[in-house]
RNA sequence: GGGGGCGUAGCUCAGUUGGUUAGAGCGCCGGCCUGUCACGCCGGAGGCCGCGGGUUCGAGUCCCGUCGCUCCCGCCA
């Protein structure tokens, strides 16, 4: 017999309908079983103690009765020590079957029992689901993990990570891995570096992302490449946002359009999704595209929950020159002010609509304005002043009825649109308009190429100063940089922005130009990205990609609101490792040999 | 860097208008219990009420400061 197990603890069971027909009434009861793993908790009856034991695989009811010379030894194990347990398989009685576990019909009777490794008394329990903090749950992160939930949430992560790879090679891309110790990349996030000890006072830097080596893999001629690719950024975190460290799906693709990249990566992420998805729906490919400009008005957001079936409209013309004065005045007054309306199906009575208005002051608004139908009219403040004619017209323009309300935002878009976006989303689930168990995909198209910086009055690249500008080097020569749009798309699934991509700028001379308009010499883009620029003098195909977090999909798939339920050991907020105690000061002949004087003196305690 | 929320037993929390000896559940320790499966019953231990200062006859409670945790804004192309 094994030393350790013949089954493991998710194995047992009574019978089943195959050996039934094999005439195997009695499946595994009656053989002589060996367990090993976990106790996960004890009924102790006096004279009878019920063991559950515990490994990865599930659960197995484990008995013992004081006839045994071994009942002291079983009585005293605590909860999540170790142990074997080796014994005959029974039947249980038909009134004792626990028909919540899959081994609910068996049971084994312990006639040895050997303890591998005891535990002491625990700092957090494990057979519960209840809440922790996070700072215990993460110093005894091997604990935690043991949990149900979390449990099965990493085993989850993993398999999709698997399902993601195998469908990228269906779809002909080819993995590959890029340096984790490599060269700054000035654009973007801050970096984490690296002293280098044969190089006094250089630094190599971790990757923000593989964005500049996938571009060369591709000037390269690979064509497809694809890696599941850790990404490294000394930025604040957030609840969807991992301190430090995080994973993307990596991929670029040659000689494609805009369109050729989302038909390769919609089968992926439509796949895996479904594969995982549980029941819940999947939008089919392809997904819904939806140009920047078109979600900054309908859903107020550049990451719209598609869930919510909400549209907004533009309602500057129905209040201008009005007796609504307030929208009136600031239409007049400024015109890049507009007036949006957000229906509210069902919202049609004064209690919600007061309740919406509060709501809004509490999130520091002057208020909500809102009419609201019945009686064939609208009715409300807003309805009075407006008059009924152009009440009249805006229902009948929005598809109201009565029984249905519409708020209104004004202002400069810039400054309504986060609260334009919140309160869409609000009325949404007070109304229950918003769809459940579902993932609906879109991709958001079209971002503008600059924007303006208002603090310092200059022209910005509004997203990835690698993008191709639509309309090439002539629409740099000739247009306003500011309506000129990148061929640049983010992919977002139920509100979560997944991943940003674009079709690159592969040719030096269109480069050169973009960068100049965002005020950057020829001079500082040759030293600041010589890697990347060298290699497009050398013929570099057209190409593109996107790169969708791994962590949001699992989150999603999951359905867990925090990435670190997600994550098998992740830091915390303050990108701390609580359990491996890191980051941790170093001995000083360590920071000698790396040619490194710190400020302050050491901390004191430091073992080399 | 800024804002909100939370800090009371190992954990989750309650604690009235500022008023006697700060409570409950879970866990832990001890006792009882032969069919439970979140077993049940009895008993016990366990508190710098985050820390510092202030107001008061009296502070877990009110005020100021500070530290920690968390969520958000900035930031994250």
């Amino acid at each position: 017999m094994h030393a350790y197990r013949t089954h493991t603890c998710g194995a047992l069971r009574l019978g089943d309908a195959l050996g039934d027909a094999l005439g195997d009434a009695l499946g595994d009861a009656g053989q002589t079983a060996r367990l090993s793993g976990w106790v996960h908790r004890k009924r102790d009856h006096g004279q009878l103690l019920f063991i559950d034991l515990r490994d990865h695989y599930g659960i197995t009811q484990c008995v013992i009765d004081v006839s045994s010379p071994l009942f002291a030894a079983a009585d005293a194990l605590r909860l999540e020590s170790v142990i074997t347990v080796t014994g005959r398989i029974v039947a249980r009685s038909d009134d004792t079957v626990n028909p919540n576990i899959p081994t609910g019909e068996v049971e084994l009777a312990i006639a040895e029992l050997a303890l591998q490794s005891a535990a002491e008394p625990l700092p957090l329990p494990v057979n519960s689901d209840a809440d922790y903090p996070e700072e215990m749950r993460l110093t005894y992160r091997f604990l935690d993990l043991r949990r149900e939930r979390v449990h099965a949430n990493i085993v989850l992560r993993s398999r999709v990570i698997a399902s993601i790879r195998r469908r990228m090679i269906e779809q002909g891309f080819t993995e590959f891995q890029t340096p984790i110790l490599t060269a700054d990349s000035p654009e973007g996030a801050r970096p984490y570096y690296v002293p280098s000890r044969l190089h006094p006072g250089q630094f190599y830097a971790l990757p923000q992302a593989p964005q500049q080596f996938k571009q060369l893999l591709m000037v390269a001629g690979f064509d497809r490449y694809f890696q599941i690719a850790p990404c490294f950024r000394d930025e604040a975190s957030r609840a969807d946002r991992a301190p430090g460290e995080f994973y993307q799906l990596d991929f670029e693709m040659s000689f494609v359009t805009q369109e050729d990249v989302f038909a390769a990566i919609e089968p992926v992420l439509h796949g895996v999704f479904a594969e995982f998805a549980n029941g819940r729906r999947v939008s089919p490919a392809p997904f819904r595209r939806i140009p920047y400009a078109e979600a900054l008005l309908r859903y107020a957001s550049d990451k719209p929950d598609l869930r919510n079936p909400i549209h907004i409209h533009d309602a500057t013309e129905t209040f201008r020159g009005s007796g609504f004065r307030i929208f009136a005045g600031m239409i007049d007054s400024d015109p890049e002010v507009r007036v949006r309306a957000i229906p509210a199906p069902g919202g049609g009575n004064r209690a919600f609509c007061d309740r919406m208005n509060s709501w809004a002051q509490d999130e520091g608004q002057p208020g909500l304005g809102y009419i609201f139908f019945r009686d064939g009219e609208g009715a409300g403040p807003v309805a009075r002043n407006l008059g009924a004619e152009r009440t009249a017209a805006l229902r009948q323009e929005l598809g109201l009825e009565d029984g249905d309300a519409v708020f209104f935002v004004a202002g400069q878009p810039k400054n309504f649109l986060p609260f334009a976006s919140l309160a869409r989303l609000r009325i949404g689930n007070e109304l229950g308009l918003t769809a459940k168990d579902c993932f609906e995909f879109c991709w958001i198209t079209d971002f503008p190429m600059y924007e303006l910086n208002e603090e310092t009055g200059r022209i910005d690249f509004s997203h990835n100063p690698f993008s191709m500008p639509q309309g090439g080097l002539e629409a740099l020569e000739t247009q306003d940089p500011l309506t000129i749009n990148a061929f640049q798309y983010d992919i977002v699934c139920n509100g979560t922005e997944l991943s940003s991509g674009a079709i690159r700028n592969h040719r030096p001379d269109i480069m050169y130009k973009a960068f100049e308009i965002a005020g950057y010499s020829r001079e500082e883009v040759d030293a600041r990205f010589s890697g990347m620029i060298n290699a497009f003098k050398y013929g570099a195909p057209p190409h593109g990609g996107s790169a969708p977090g791994i962590d949001r999909i699992v989150m999603l798939l999951a359905d867990e609101p925090n990435l670190r339920e997600i994550v098998a050991f992740p830091m915390n907020q303050q990108a701390q490792d609580l359990l491996m105690q890191a980051p941790a000061p170093i001995p000083a002949e360590r920071l000698k040999e790396l040619h490194i004087r710190l400020d302050l003196p050491p901390a004191r305690g430091l073992r080399s």
